[in-house]
DNA sequence: CAGCAGTATTCATTTTAAAACATACTGCAA
DNA sequence: TTGCAGTATGTTTTAAAATGAATACTGCTG
């Protein structure tokens, strides 16, 4: 009897704007850091991701999306910080909603791949 | 009135195995490259790629695929040269089918995207 | 007003991936 | 038996990306 491999279809989902990718789940992650520990530093060190490349997510995140996905605090009681606005915290469920229907579609698709 | 960007949804879709990524759009364009021209040498300029990382990328496919995707002939009349084996062809076929399906769908999620 | 913790920004360094280069090998055909 | 064109494979260069380090700035608080 031949051993047969298993194989199966992966799916990776993004948002394109007309200037490229906009948001995939990379910045997903990174807002869900945010939210979870109220800075960029500190959800930088979450991801062990450099501080200069979260914030610049969250820059390029913040101008290309209708409205900011990210408030930041500059200053004051504990050096200021960062959190979700409403659109960041809508942004993660759109995403997630839409990325789940894709997967679970794109497994349907598995069935007895043969390579 | 508000002036609303565009986004949509782009979706990557790849075969995975179990040592990981195994099949993507990049290796079929490859295959076809390899189909059309005959050899990795020619469908490694043609997308104006190194020989090396072309010849590298067919040596992996073959391996995992559970028959070769591509017989390489050495030596010989022309230098032998390389073309797709019947596992390759279909290889092709099917990635193309399924990829299709999974971004048919994804297109039809792109209704109303607000960020 | 000095300390603090985070944001904002520049510059140098490291890491990584890709490409380029170099050589050996294969087997037909003139 | 030499040329040829492609495969096979190791080594070196280059280029791109990520990281790290350094510095200024912000605005609350003791």
């Amino acid at each position: 009897m031949t051993e047969n491999k298993k194989y199966k279809i992966e799916v990776r989902v993004w948002i394109e704007e007309t200037e490229g990718a906009f948001l995939g789940i990379g910045k997903i992650w990174l807002l869900e850091n945010i939210r979870k520990t109220g800075s960029i530093t500190n959800a930088a060190k979450e991801m062990k991701m450099a501080y200069r490349q979260a914030w610049q997510l969250v820059e390029e995140m913040n101008q290309r999306a209708e409205k900011p996905l990210v408030e930041k605090l500059l200053g004051g009681k504990g050096g200021g910080g960062a959190q979700l606005t409403e659109a960041g915290e809508k942004a993660i469920t759109v995403f997630y909603e839409i990325e789940k229907r894709i997967k679970e579609f794109a497994q349907k698709e598995t069935q007895n791949l043969k390579f």
